[in-house]
DNA sequence: AATCGACCCAACCGCCTGAGT
DNA sequence: GACTCAGGCGGTTGGGTCGAT
């Protein structure tokens, strides 16, 4: 069954809104606030559906709403959050105070996706790290190690190689925008249900290692990930999920995020 | 000045989810 | 459990604007 479009009543206006509109939108909210949205046209007087009427209401005539250009901080933390986020708009929108879901989705769209898209380019045309072999294509499988459990945050890590060490990227490589990444093919990824088996993440299938200059530890599945203190289970969510954002952006995979 | 194409952004559309019954 | 409904979300659209020709 699909359900009719809810402004298909007739005489219901459709299209940009005009100040009257938004003078007797914004009144009615003040006075009564907004309940039921589906009721508010009718009760307001307005000629429009509850739906238009939220998202008016909620993209440009709250009070709290930031007009104007994105500053280039607004823009780092958006271009963050979608590497961290993908296309959750709302998600990105709540971390940024005054400014919209359906604001930042159109400033991605038309500024930051091509300002990305540009510095990838860049980053492609000046290789900083080339691999020693240049034959693997993806990171080497081995069998897991009896390492003990880490109990180090992610945010120690300042590189990661694969198994025979070949590549080795730096945090302050990452920093300057001039590596690539090795590439990874499909088999590399394989689906993992997590801890509360609500949430599906897109993990490594195959034993790999993570290093820094003190410590190296090999992840054979979601449970050695889990094993360490930036897993699921761990304090240092947020950044064991910068991690592997870190690498699923490069690896040029999407991943779909528990809610956290 | 007129035309055209690219770009921007407000608004719409359809789908999903959760609450209520 | 099945159904309905409202709210919320992300994708898409289309009208306005602006710069190039």
């Amino acid at each position: 069954m699909v359900r009719a479009p809810c402004c298909e009543k007739m005489g219901l206006k459709k299209g940009p809104w005009t100040q009257e509109e938004d003078q007797t939108l914004i009144s009615y909210i003040q006075k009564h606030g907004h309940g039921n949205w589906r009721a508010l046209p009718k009760l307001a007087g307005l000629l429009r559906c509850g739906k238009s009427c939220r998202l008016r209401w909620i993209n440009y005539l709250k009070p709290d709403i930031k007009r104007g250009n994105f500053s280039s901080e607004e823009e780092d933390i958006i271009i963050k959050m979608h590497e961290l986020l993908g296309n959750r708009w709302s998600a990105i929108a709540a971390k940024l105070p005054g400014r919209t879901d359906n604001e930042i989705k159109n400033v991605w769209h038309t500024h930051l996706k091509k300002k990305l898209l540009n510095s990838v380019t860049k980053r492609l045309s000046s290789p900083k790290i080339k691999r020693s072999d240049s034959n693997s294509s993806t990171l080497t499988q081995s069998e897991p190690t009896s390492s003990s459990p880490c109990t180090t945050s992610s945010s120690d890590f300042s590189s990661f190689s694969d198994m025979n060490n070949n590549t080795m990227i730096k945090s302050e490589d990452i920093e300057s925008e001039e590596i690539t990444m090795p590439p990874i093919d499909e088999s590399f990824w394989s689906e993992e249900t997590v801890e509360d088996e609500s949430s599906t993440i897109m993990m490594p299938s195959n034993s790999w290692t993570v290093s820094n200059d003190h410590h190296q530890y090999q992840f054979n599945s979601v449970e050695t990930f889990q094993q360490h203190s930036f897993g699921y289970n761990g304090s240092n969510f947020d950044d064991g999920m910068d991690f592997w954002y870190d690498i699923f952006i490069r690896s040029g995979e999407s991943i779909e995020l528990p809610d956290f």
